[in-house]
DNA sequence: CGTCTTTGACCGGCGC
DNA sequence: GCGCCGGTCAAAGACG
């Protein structure tokens, strides 16, 4: 994803919708009511007290389902990806039977990256996941490269252990459609798992994302960002599990039904894949 | 020992 | 002007 892909952006991603800023929560979560899990994309400006001029807000809801067994029962778990994050608040949300928890991006100092988690009111077998990151900020290395990567990865080990089939069990059976889109779009144009699923894709609402290229070579030397043939066939199967691996993926076996899959590829930004 | 989560307090924005 | 609410801070304890 670069500057020569102009189609693939957010308003033409039929995946990706946008909402009204003052309701991405609340819309995000009623869409996750009712729809397939939902994506939104956001330029907002805080405070300028905050010293942050343009920041980009992307919700995303996903099914929980999954995340009930797991060691995050009842509260709003922390969707796994390639960094590690941080919780440093959580408050209980008007209106909503469910807190919200904060966290920052830990995966570097002075990471801007935060996300919100919550549980949608509206359906509590939805997550709703909020990122938000200062525009254009280089995106920090992958979690992997981190001590708490590795404690988060130690964490993930653990929980692997019982649900390591959940790893390579993450719905990601390939569709006619997504295997149309594949060759129309090319290899490298596409996500997997598309069914139902909501996608993120990111270019200039994310750039930051996109100059993890050139901000850490951690992130190409993970999988997740290397393994792209196999991720063109599954996201689900397509990475060599060695044990680090596995444990960065057994987080995703906790997700709901879902591999969260930030991808890099060669001219082609991250991309995120909720299922 | 370093990093994490938890949790109450604090601050600022916003609506009335 | 006041109160409510969301977001952040920071101290304390837990964990590996």
């Amino acid at each position: 994803m670069d500057a020569g892909d102009p189609s693939f952006n957010k308003a033409s991603n039929p995946y990706v919708t946008e909402q009204e800023l003052e309701d991405n929560d609340n819309a995000s979560s009623e869409t996750g009511a009712e729809s397939p899990p939902s994506t939104t994309f956001n330029d907002i400006k805080l405070s300028p007290k905050k010293g942050r001029r343009s920041i980009q807000k992307r919700v995303v809801s996903v099914p929980i389902k999954d995340v009930e067994g797991s060691r995050f029962k009842g509260e709003s778990a922390p969707p796994s990806d390639s960094w590690a994050w941080r919780k440093y608040g959580q408050k209980p949300i008007k209106g909503s039977p469910y807190p919200r928890g904060y966290y920052r991006c830990s995966s570097s100092k002075g990471c801007p990256a935060r996300k919100q988690v919550e549980r949608s009111h509206v359906d509590p077998k939805m997550l709703v996941i909020t990122y938000s990151c200062e525009h254009n900020h280089p995106w920090p290395a992958s979690r992997h490269n981190t001590a708490a990567a590795k404690q988060a990865a130690a964490k993930a080990a653990a929980a692997a252990e019982a649900s390591t089939a959940t790893v390579t069990a993450v719905k990601n059976e390939p569709s006619t459609s997504q295997a149309d889109m594949e060759q129309e779009s090319g290899t490298e144009e596409r996500f997997t798992d598309l069914t139902e699923d909501s996608i993120l894709t990111t270019r200039d609402e994310f750039a930051w994302f996109g100059e993890m290229e050139t901000t850490s070579s951690t992130v190409l030397e993970s999988p997740l960002f290397t393994e792209r043939d196999d991720c063109d066939a599954d996201v689900a199967m397509v990475f060599p599990m060695k044990e680090e691996d596995e444990s960065l993926f057994a987080d995703l076996g906790e997700l709901p039904e879902c591999s969260f899959v930030f991808r890099h590829q060669r001219n082609v930004g991250p991309r995120v894949g909720i299922c």
